[in-house]
DNA sequence: TTGACAACATACCAACCGGTATGAACAATG
DNA sequence: CATTGTTCATACCGGTTGGTATGTTGTCAA
């Protein structure tokens, strides 16, 4: 891997790090590169500002996080196993510190509910990654439904977005309370009951289906 | 009203608003006291520090929300009144700038999410206003339990985080999207759901049930 | 009248932070 | 070898911010 890939991947990695466990005002540009190990030189030759910095890593974690979706949502599983995939998937991006679990939240609302969203790039980021995010809740809705898993027939874009939300709530409502168990099955509690899935589908797995090892376990 | 606390309560109130619709590290202690009329030397002489002025405006904000809450929840409304005064309440909260309603969010954890939550003090104060704020929901979700208005029996606590979950994060969407009409209807919809609220009582009203009288508009 | 204290007002400061200017090291190219 | 452009390192700057030090005004009790 070229040194410069390097250097600008590693900023991105170091801020969403960095912003994502503290907050966009509260982390400086300076502590960023000193993590990163690189100069203030050589972060204002790969990005403009600081919030250009913010939207890029953003979109770079979105991607990776997208890249996930695509594998739980694959047609080789079942509405199912989809649904747990995605519950997994939530609980898998949270941080791992050592043998403690810290919630962080969403790592684009999170940020997006901070300060740096006054300026329009990150607002046009957020919303980008809201509404593609909501396309996948609205997917796993439809299959869902199409398997007949679902007790009442639902408006599908509402309930991704209620879908969406409620995982919001809940990683924000974690990330200031840091309750790992209430926060998994409340995530999964809450899912069930939104979607109204058929009550013989509840059964409540401690969110091991084998759909996880298609998620990678994050560092 | 003596001059005093007019000082105190006119700061806290600036605060909240300012923080509310911008965020904790956006807002500084100059601008605060200049939209409140007074100056520094007056504001160091109410607050110990920018992060004591928060909570305390906070706390009084959230019993300010109380008040409301307890109105709504009296046993003079039956609990599906309740629940549409609930929801009528959150509307309601939101900032109306002439015509246009902007959507600020949830005034505790909107705030909360942001850096402001680094002190300790800060921390202790959200997660009060949580801890309460959920024994409403609860309360509201053994009224509809008792009254039967739920389809199957629920585990109150966990149906109360739910629904604190969900509003929270229909809060935080709304601050971003601005979107008056999707905002209304989700929050609705997803209450009617997480609640499992029987289908005969899912009338769409559109939020203006006559609880809404007696909670007091926001200038 | 005077002392004491609350309730401010003004001026000031040290720290920090985002951003820039400048130049060095190095590689590629001609 | 000279030139040119990339990639970074260092030093610096203007603006802002939370917080303080000190002075002033008004009030009220003794």
């Amino acid at each position: 891997m070229s040194a410069v890939l390097d250097t600008r991947s590693k900023l991105m990695q170091t801020a969403s790090h960095l912003i994502w466990e503290s907050s966009y005002d509260n982390v400086g540009i300076v502590e960023i590169c000193k993590q990163a190990g690189v100069t203030k030189g050589a972060f204002y030759h790969h990005f403009q500002s600081k919030a250009d910095l913010f939207v890029h890593a953003s979109l770079h974690e979105w991607a990776s996080i997208q890249a996930d979706f695509d594998k739980i949502l694959s047609p080789r599983f079942t509405a199912l196993e989809q649904l747990q995939g995605v519950l997994s998937l939530a609980i898998s991006r949270q941080c791992k510190l050592g043998e403690e679990v810290h919630i962080c939240g969403c790592p684009s609302f999170t940020s997006g509910g901070q300060s740096g969203c006054e300026e329009e790039q990150v607002r046009s980021a957020i919303k980008k990654m809201s509404t593609e995010g909501s396309a996948y809740f609205a997917a796993l809705t439809r299959n869902l439904q199409a398997e007949g898993c679902l007790s009442v027939k639902v408006d599908v874009q509402q309930t991704a977005r209620m879908l969406q939300h409620f995982m919001q709530g809940v990683l924000e409502h974690g990330r200031i309370f840091q309750d790992f168990e209430t926060f998994c099955t409340d995530l999964q509690a809450g899912f069930y009951q939104i979607l109204g899935l058929k009550p013989e589908h509840r059964h409540f797995s401690c969110m091991r289906s084998k759909v996880v090892e298609c998620v990678p376990e994050r560092i």
